[in-house]
DNA sequence: AGGGTCTTTGTTAGCGCTAACAATTGTAGG
DNA sequence: CCTACAATTGTTAGCGCTAACAAAGACCCT
């Protein structure tokens, strides 16, 4: 098929010349112009084909001041949600005819993120989506003064800044109201780090809900994400045994708490009541099978890029977009037991 | 800090202007040409703090015919090993002065690729990392006829393609004598689907040391990767009890198999020892915690763009490297227990 | 038929940069 | 003092594309 044309790949002018138009008319029919006649385009789209016509996305976005190209600013890529939020928006990203270029990093320092910022603006960049969910991010971008569209997942928009977010606060609220409904009272709270944003806005859920059901939100301690987190602090739960029920704020610590609990003869959820935050796919599968709040981090992504969209290519103002979370009730979560 | 000149970024011209020199000699000192005196080069390099100067990487691009990009086709993304990968990738293609374009598919269809690689190319990459880990993917990527060099990773290089792969035969090795040592003389496999290379390798490794150790290979079961599929198979495991062992072919399997036994009251490592593969973060907190075997992604990331750059900018020809496996011991795996 | 409008196509310039070559300077040797 | 050669700097062209304008037809109306 491809024919092996030697040295250079073919441009526009090789087409047109194919063709019998001018290089300019080649480019109308492949940017879609309205004003090219049925039979011009036809001969120009058969010279493409034939000739294996590619556009040089260098010389087009010297010219237009457009790469196509966002950038994504992730950490903890190497986690559950950040990871399929990036696929998300990659794939709305390929859709709609843009590259995503990325940019990792560790931790959240100020210093990394405007690093990884210059790179990403160094290659021109139309916008940038940044997903890091540590507390603070916002600031670091505010004071970088950057001339493209932002978009922060997980956080709320902010003067130039748009957000993508999930309801944080609802999903814990879900939770909650779901134990409150199995008849528990004492109800404790594993929290994520309180400088993460979801660590916190899963505590203020929490929260929320104890408040209105008039109970108790002494009962909190917190946690690094980590399953050994959840472990350790399984332990210290399983000696005091003052709650019926946990709200934990991902999977993970979640499957060490279990591990803690069915170290110490510590019944999920006959005894205790165990509900995770996430839904990752292993979830299902952990002893007993977890109850949690599932979240969906491809549609997040997919909402990035429309929104992103809509502010390079229609300069539509910023806002926040929220998706909701949603409960998956497993086997770990089960009425009060009767002897508290 | 930074002046917010209104309309344009400032130009090659710009810096030229304001340190009274032409623009061309502006690009030798940020290309690091040789013949530019001292004093020239010090009142360029200000110019260019001063006024904030980036180079226009399309403009570069359109010249050079290179674009400093690497694009990275990647299928799995939401997955510990191949999203590590990147992130070690990424890391050394920024030191290295390199942006990274990724596209994501699903599954491994050869549409799905070829795609793919097309959108890669469009951008103009300069070289492609492939972690896609099915079989297949090398004949597909051959057939594509590529014009720029082409890193397979997990599979040996081929041809014009190169490879960087972990030694999964090893691995399972690794993992197979280890269960020999603890006395074990009847080992299941559980792998991996068999459509994948590592899933295939994984299966070579453990058939290779239990025939050097004189021992049957007739126990194996096929599963999917994830942790249903341990779950079921673990669950006919537990019923037929044939084997004191099982090398499970990742972590995530383990995990299921380990829901299973429990629920079975098969007792883990009392009497079947389990061992896992890849070393999750979660794995020290599974019930019991796993023994398994160690990849480190990270570093096969950078392998990879070491082996780029080795091409991309010197020309070099292909190869295949080969990174080294770890067995990590935690509690899942003990001695045989007496009464086989 | 002639003047207006609309549609289709062609011509020209320039995006910001680097490569190739030209010009200028400095320096040593005859 | 003038040539030979190296080191440094400047000038010109062009990478492949799109925007803006110009030109040429097609068509309708009076």
């Amino acid at each position: 098929m491809g024919n092996n044309n030697d040295r250079r790949l073919p441009r526009l002018e090789d087409v047109a010349a194919r063709a019998n138009v001018s290089h300019q008319t080649v480019s109308r029919v492949i940017n879609n112009h309205p004003n090219v006649s049925a039979s011009t385009r036809g001969r120009v789209e058969a010279a493409i084909a034939e000739l294996g016509y590619r556009r040089n996305t260098a010389a087009r976005s010297l010219v237009t001041r457009r790469t196509q190209t966002i950038g994504v600013l992730a950490s903890e890529l190497g986690q559950y949600g950040p990871a399929n939020t990036l696929l998300g928006v990659q794939q709305a990203a390929r859709e709609a005819g843009y590259f995503v270029s990325i940019a990792a990093i560790k931790g959240a320092g100020a210093e990394a993120i405007s690093d990884a910022v210059g790179h990403l603006t160094d290659q021109g960049a139309d916008g940038l989506i940044v997903i890091v969910p540590h507390d603070g991010t916002l600031e670091v971008l505010e004071g970088l003064n950057l001339n493209v569209p932002v978009i922060v997942v997980g956080e709320a928009g902010h003067g130039q800044l748009c957000g993508v977010m999930l309801d944080q606060k609802l999903g814990a609220r879900l939770a909650v109201a779901h134990l409150i409904s199995l008849g528990h009272q004492r109800i404790g709270h594993v929290s994520g780090p309180l400088d993460w944003i979801d660590g916190q806005a899963r505590v203020d859920g929490w929260r929320e809900e104890l408040a209105e059901a008039g109970l108790s939100d002494d009962l909190l301690v917190e946690g690094d994400w980590s399953a050994g987190s959840g472990y350790r602090i399984g332990q210290r739960l399983a000696e005091h045994r003052n709650a019926t029920a946990v709200f934990v704020s991902n999977d993970q610590m979640a499957l060490g708490l279990l591990r803690a609990f069915g170290e110490k003869g510590v019944r999920v959820p006959e005894d205790v009541s165990v509900i995770g935050f996430d839904d990752q796919p292993e979830s299902a599968y952990f002893m007993p099978p977890l109850t949690t709040v599932r979240q969906d981090f491809e549609e997040l992504g997919k909402r990035c890029m429309d929104l992103m969209r809509a502010q390079v290519e229609d300069g539509a103002a910023g806002g926040t977009v929220v998706v909701g979370p949603e409960l998956v009730v497993r086997d770990s979560t089960a009425a009060r037991p009767r002897l508290t």
